[in-house]
DNA sequence: ATGACTATACAATATAGA
């Protein structure tokens, strides 16, 4: 199982990008965030044609995310169950016995405002669900735009962001609670020391002078660890001319599953 | 420098992103 995620920031004006890094990559799955679509104009039969199956949950010019799988997608998920959110952020589902759940957190602006208030309301009832798919003993994989790096090693200016939003306390207490019900940061298990990014400003040529931040996160539950292969960055298309300003992140699992039902990963 | 880019909605600017 090869899955990735990747905040495509518009997925009419990335379309062609996300067909070419599919047929080059492979990949089973592919969370995309940012899709600024609605559900009656995603681009569905597209990816058909490409073999792959579709689950949208998107809105008008903001948010937006999907999860296209080249295995049957089971049981959807809209949103966060029992939490009234507007913004359409969330979508899950069962790809091959693993619980996937695709994640766009809502970035906070700066902390303080109304909109980090809502980020920070907006965690605790992602985590609050999280906990009710138990993965201490079931595969769940939640991934997405986390919009929060996980340490200082996710910075290209630690001392310069100090405290401030994607690196602040409350952000990163609350991505510990997420890691605390069992789940672990799948790149940073693979590559302990790197210093490498997922997002990159548009301006000042922050992409060239290699100045990011990594806040495009796969987490796995506990139980998928024995299975995880690697996990790595493919800067490959923040490169191409009018791209995202995030890449894709891609992780890798392989083998038998000891629960539930000691299945094979596809 | 409340800037710099980019996308969207909408028609000259405004909101939002991270």
């Amino acid at each position: 199982m090869k899955l990735a995620t990747w905040n495509v920031n518009s997925l009419k004006v990335r379309l062609e990008q996300v067909q070419h890094w599919l047929v080059d990559n492979s990949p089973d799955c592919l969370c995309l965030q940012e899709t600024k679509t609605t559900n009656e104009d995603f681009p569905h039969s597209v990816f058909t044609e490409m073999g792959y199956n579709s689950l949208y949950n998107g809105q008008k010019t903001y948010n937006g995310v999907a999860i296209l799988s080249k295995h049957p997608v089971k049981d959807p998920v809209y949103d966060i169950p029992g939490y009234d959110d507007h913004q359409k952020r969330v979508v899950s589902a069962d790809i091959g016995g693993i619980r996937v759940v695709n994640c766009y957190i809502p970035n906070g602006q700066d902390l303080g405002t109304e909109k980090f208030l809502y980020k920070m309301e907006w965690l605790a009832a992602l985590t609050k669900y999280l906990e009710t798919l138990h993965p201490k003993d079931h595969p769940v994989i939640v991934t997405g735009d986390f919009n929060i790096a996980p340490t200082d090693l996710d910075l290209w200016d630690p001392d310069g962001m100090r405290d401030q939003i994607f690196c602040s306390k409350d952000e990163r207490d609350h991505l510990q609670r997420i890691f605390d019900l069992g789940f672990s940061d799948c790149f940073r298990q693979d590559n302990p020391e790197v210093r490498q990014y997922s997002w990159w400003d548009y301006r000042q040529g922050m992409f060239r002078q290699n100045k990011g931040l990594r806040i495009d996160l796969v987490l796995a539950s506990a139980p998928l660890k024995e299975v995880h292969r690697r996990s790595f960055i493919d800067p490959a298309p923040r490169k191409s001319e009018r791209p995202s300003d995030h890449t894709p992140v891609i992780s890798e699992f392989s083998g038998p599953l000891k629960s539930p039902g000691n299945t094979t990963i596809p």
